[in-house]
RNA sequence: GGUACCGUGGCCGAGAGGUUAGGCAGAGCUCUGCAAAAGCUUGUACAGCGGUUCGAAUCCGUUCGGUACCUCCA
């Protein structure tokens, strides 16, 4: 079997992974700012390393997953007044700043579930860890790099490129940065333009703030995923994931804070997912183009013909690879719908499929075949989570399923322990690996019952030539909402839409 | 302006020096009381122009087009 390899983006290359510790594995991800509803965009990254964290516990690794909510707030735009991002919406909605937090950490973990994303095993709040960063910019200041000036204090970042590779992870030259032409405000308190803020003087309007050696004020953003990833994973840990839009500046800004403070670079592994967009353009606030998650579920949105369930964007996300930019459009989702839809149904045929005993495959081809579809999955998983070719290579084997289903194919073309191989294939990689379930949830019971009375009859009806009948009970369950089919030897079988 | 990246058949989207990706849509056939599924068959794709090579969509150069980052951002 080949081994895990993932792309780095601090290297700009694959590398096989390895973890620090043997067994185990520190996976960081930057989560939300829970000032706003959650976006489709948002969802890309959560779904993203979801995968990633269940293939590595599928590897056998144990993984500490951690993810931040980021409930401070910080600045909303240098180029204007420092202000607290939650605390000014706070104020528009007349609502605490912890309300607010808490309104939109709920919805976004109602999403996360919707979209069968496992927790993380700790979700650290900046919030809560205030402390913590206070002291790690104490360390810094202490270690000559970063300065206080009226309240707020700077990491210096001239001084550390002249020792360090700044600006390696998002590909950057210092001498570039200090040349952007752009005019931003309060830069003359920064001993030089790169500098960026560990910690800002609260304004008086300012409603979310703490008391600190420097006066009071507020985090600057990075610190505090520096401060929790070091907390929970340890100063130096395996993988830190999140979308490509943080690499600069907060990732290049958070190996430089951690870098100094425990004197070694913090992380092994750089994930980076790509943009999703729509029209070619990224999702954001700023191109007022959102179409929020709740919107998409519901189908509420002007740009959407219909509601998306939330495992067919998960699924169109899957058959993309993580690194390329997705752009959304209605077809594109529909034409996931039946992708997925198509996919589940083999799936469940081949449950409902009797193994075959016999050691020997009646078609060897065939039987090949099947086990080299199933081997290679392993391998496009393990080649930085190509899950759009393991799904490809789900798709071949859907024919050969609805045949053995539809009696096409007898089981016995192919052995016992093949079947079973298969069998585990669609159970791993669709179930446990990528996440996916079912459209419609299990049926309750009573339901069941019904339909089972139901199908009796108009197998009935059929078997009396009643075709009037049959037609009136599949018409009928049709406009409920209830799809009948008429499998092969008169079986039948229905979903739910 | 600086720095990257991308441009694949009607649409989405993998791949990557020589062999069908896959999905959706379309066409034909089979099965079926009908329908829906399903099965089989089918598709002269890799932005333009040069170059390297026995061979390039895949490498190099260049042109055009697009995107992202440089500022909060998933």
């Amino acid at each position: 079997m080949s081994e895990l390899y993932i792309y780095n983006s601090y290297t700009r290359q694959k590398e096989k992974f390895e973890p620090i510790t043997p067994g185990h594995v520190g996976l960081y991800v930057c989560g939300p700012t829970v000032s706003g509803e959650s976006h489709l965009g948002h969802a890309r990254p959560y779904v993203t390393f979801d995968v990633v964290n269940r293939y590595l516990q599928h590897l056998g690794y144990k993984v500490r997953y951690v993810r931040n909510i980021t409930d401070a707030g910080h600045f909303e735009e240098e180029g204007r007044e420092a202000e607290d991002k939650v605390g000014k919406k706070a104020l528009l909605e007349k609502l605490e700043p912890m309300e607010l937090v808490h309104k939109y950490t709920s919805l976004f973990h109602w999403a996360m579930n919707r979209f069968n994303c496992i927790e993380p095993s700790i979700e650290p709040t900046a919030t809560g860890h205030i402390i913590e960063q206070i002291s790690m910019i104490e360390d810094i200041i202490a270690k000559g790099y970063a300065y206080e000036v009226n309240g707020s204090v700077y990491f210096d970042v001239k001084k550390y490129a002249a020792s360090h590779d700044y600006g390696k992870l998002s590909g950057r030259v210092l001498d570039d940065l200090l040349e952007t032409t752009r005019q931003l405000d309060g830069q003359d308190e920064k001993r030089d333009k790169a500098d960026f803020a560990l910690w800002k003087k609260a304004a008086p309007e300012h409603i979310m703030r703490w008391k600190s050696p420097w006066g009071v004020g507020f985090p600057g953003w990075h610190i505090e995923c520096s401060a929790m990833s070091s907390k929970y994973l340890g100063e130096r840990f395996d993988i830190h994931g999140g979308g490509m839009d943080l690499q600069f500046p907060h990732h290049e800004s958070e190996i430089a804070q951690s870098t100094i403070a425990h004197g070694c670079a913090p992380v092994n592994y750089w994930m980076h997912n790509n943009m999703i967009t729509i029209n070619g353009k990224k999702m954001g606030k700023s191109y007022n183009n959102v179409i929020k998650l709740t919107e998409l579920f519901s189908g509420d949105h002007p740009i959407l013909e219909q509601a998306y369930h939330p495992m067919v964007i998960r699924f169109n996300i899957l058959q993309s690879h993580y690194r390329s930019t997705l752009d959304f459009s209605n077809e594109s989702l529909q034409a996931s719908e039946k992708a997925l839809k198509r996919l589940w149904e083999a799936y469940e045929a081949l449950k409902g499929l009797t193994a075959p005993t016999g050691q020997e495959a009646g078609d060897a081809a065939l039987d090949q075949k099947i086990r080299q579809a199933v081997a290679e999955c392993a391998d496009f998983m393990n080649d930085d989570l190509n899950t759009a070719k393991v799904l490809a290579n789900l798709f071949d084997l859907a024919p050969v399923i609805n045949s053995m289903k539809g009696g096409i194919i007898g089981t016995d073309a192919i052995s016992a322990e093949t079947f079973s191989l298969l069998s585990n294939a669609f159970k791993v990689y669709l179930e446990d690996i990528m996440g996916l379930q079912a459209l419609q949830q299990a049926n309750d019971e009573k339901l069941e019952a019904v339909m089972e009375l139901v199908i009796q009859m108009r197998k009935e009806a059929r078997n009396r030539k009643d075709f009037e009948a049959s037609d009136k009970i599949r018409n009928m369950l049709a406009s409920a909402g209830i799809m009948l089919k008429d499998e092969k030897g008169g079986e039948m079988s229905y979903t739910i839409q």
